[in-house]
DNA sequence: CTGAAAGCGCTTACAG
DNA sequence: CTGAAAGCGCTTACAG
């Protein structure tokens, strides 16, 4: 009793042989009701657990998912994890987990790795790097928020996504705005800024747009605000989106040290929904990405081995909070607009 | 040249036998040189990669080792998680990740699940629960920074990181302090709450020291501030030391709301040195926790199997950025020590 | 120093 | 419907 039980203790208890208590382990109905009773029987007793090693030997086949992520301490790719680790857990898969630190050599040897493992699929966010990657692999694998190769995307509509804020800067009454896009390398860079930028230029045409390129992080949007907001008030935009909710709260944040109310006489907009986002002070206005449904389409994607797999984009919906508000009326009333009125939405 | 090729391929190629290609892959010095260059030429040749299951089933050892963490999308969680897949790609082995979401029975199960996988190791950073956990397990496990049931534990000495926090308030001539402890039933808030008390006592016996208990996040920490902060000025803590980064970003949040210059009039201290802490505003001074270390050592005593381990403390480090400064003069000159002079160190 | 052989614990055609 | 047997790709005593 020492010893970890195996099938060969399991069958003789049970009286039968090793196959049978095998397919009593895969659940196959063929087996008599009889026999199977006693494999459960002989099973409970031993406490017997199926060698993960040995099947995956003789299968090729583990329950482990590898996934990608560029950096797990960015808040939104650590919600991207949790999600992935729900939706592995749900078909009783555990989660191998990489980060990539953007880097596309680091990207490949992880998927070596993960493939030296034999997951049964790979769910990988790109790596943000223009040079290209080629990967030939057994096992599935799928992209997720970032293209990765060829591989199929599952992602939101970042256009769609991107217009909604436009559409409700607009509706605010908002008419001198600044875009404060991702990089121009990443497809969910160049979709949401087409998305917003198409979207203003649909509503009015006449109305003024700046449109200013970074990185996903907070510095990148506290830098280019600090230039942005340099304006003579008459000359600033009232709104600013942002392509992240990184970028936004470094506008967040410049819009402070310049001692500008939020949202009285500047409106920000992220994306993403990142849970600071929800914490900061005012609050931020935001694209809600569904993680845990992108994940869940990811690992469908990869158990079900679709034959022909192709993108998929789920929606996004907008968080109205606290960081958005109608422009300061010309008249010069802005002050009153400003923190105590809103900032506690 | 369609099938992956195996020791045996290697083998014929070489003309030696398997055993010969196993003891070269295992680097043995025993095989001669001869025999070993052209085993290393077969293996280059063929583009060889051993099995990593078959070898698992042989010596039933991975090269993956579980990391449980309570919730990976805590910014404190997420950067040991960080840490701790650097750690274990510097020895070349993987890491599988779970969430417990402090919950004790998902703890076990994730430990049941990594033991079925043959993991190298576990390592745990225990959910936050007061009913006990005892588990048995043939492969070694450590806790990280919270102790999980007996297992060693690795973490920074907490009372003594706390005492930093309570020198740094009492130099810059703070003498009505308040302290915002993490849940009496962890040992690191625990630990943390007595090391600052203990400090400020030992510095100054009269001095007004308020204690509050709460949990490790955000909202526990605005929420007590905003009770703390309501009191009149004279009455009031000049500092505020918490035993999070979390709850110190609430306190600096409650600050705001009502209109509180920070660190002009109010000092507040973190604990963890999370990334979001120094990108709040001002900045937060806080206690670095030497994640890269704790994780380095963690894995090392998982890898090195060490017969007895014991737990083992390391020394965290002050940092001292915006959030903290003298308290506000008596005479009532406070605003001038206020936001343009100091946040933007 | 090296080879031949057993065996890790499963699964799965193959018979019957 | 079930059993006996082969075999997944390694590692490791055991001889020599």
């Amino acid at each position: 009793m020492d010893k970890i039980p195996t099938v060969k203790d399991v069958a003789t208890l049970a009286g039968v042989s090793v196959g049978t208590v095998s397919r009593v382990l895969a659940g196959e109905l063929s087996v008599k009701t009889v026999l199977r009773d006693k494999v459960h029987d002989a099973i409970d007793a031993l406490g017997y657990r199926p060698n993960v090693m040995a099947r995956a030997l003789r299968t090729s086949k583990t329950d482990v998912i590898g996934l990608i992520v560029p950096d797990i301490t960015n808040p939104f790719f650590s919600q991207m994890a949790a999600s992935a680790e729900r939706a592995a857990l749900e078909h009783r898969h555990s989660l191998m987990l990489a980060s990539s630190h953007n880097d596309r050599e680091a990207e490949q040897s992880h998927i070596s790795a993960f493939l030296d493992r034999s997951v049964r699929g790979i769910i990988i966010v790109a790596a943000n790097v223009t040079h290209p990657a080629h990967v030939k692999s057994k096992v599935p694998i799928v992209s997720l928020d970032r293209r990765f190769a060829d591989f199929p995307l599952i992602s939101i509509n970042h256009a769609e996504a991107a217009a909604l804020v436009a559409d409700h800067f607009y509706e605010l009454g908002h008419r001198r705005i600044a875009y404060i896009a991702g990089p121009a390398d990443t497809e969910a860079g160049r979709a949401r800024r087409e998305g917003f930028v198409n979207r203003i230029r649909a509503l009015d045409e006449k109305a003024e747009l700046k449109i200013f390129s970074g990185r996903f992080d907070y510095e990148s949007g506290e830098v280019i605000a600090r230039r942005l907001l340099a304006q003579p008030p008459n000359m600033r935009s009232t709104a600013i989106a942002a392509a992240s909710d990184q970028q936004a709260i470094g506008v967040l944040r410049a819009a402070r040290d310049l001692g500008l109310d939020v949202p009285g006489v500047l409106s920000i907009a992220g994306f993403d929904d990142i849970h600071l986002a929800n914490l900061v002070v005012p609050r931020l206005t935001t694209v809600r990405q569904p993680t845990d449904q992108l994940a869940r389409r990811a690992v469908k994607l990869l158990l079900e081995r679709v034959s022909e797999p192709g993108d998929e984009a789920l929606s996004a919906s907008l968080i109205i909070r606290g960081s958005t508000a109608p422009p300061p009326d010309q008249a010069g009333h802005q002050l009153k607009t400003g923190r105590k009125s809103r900032q506690k939405e």
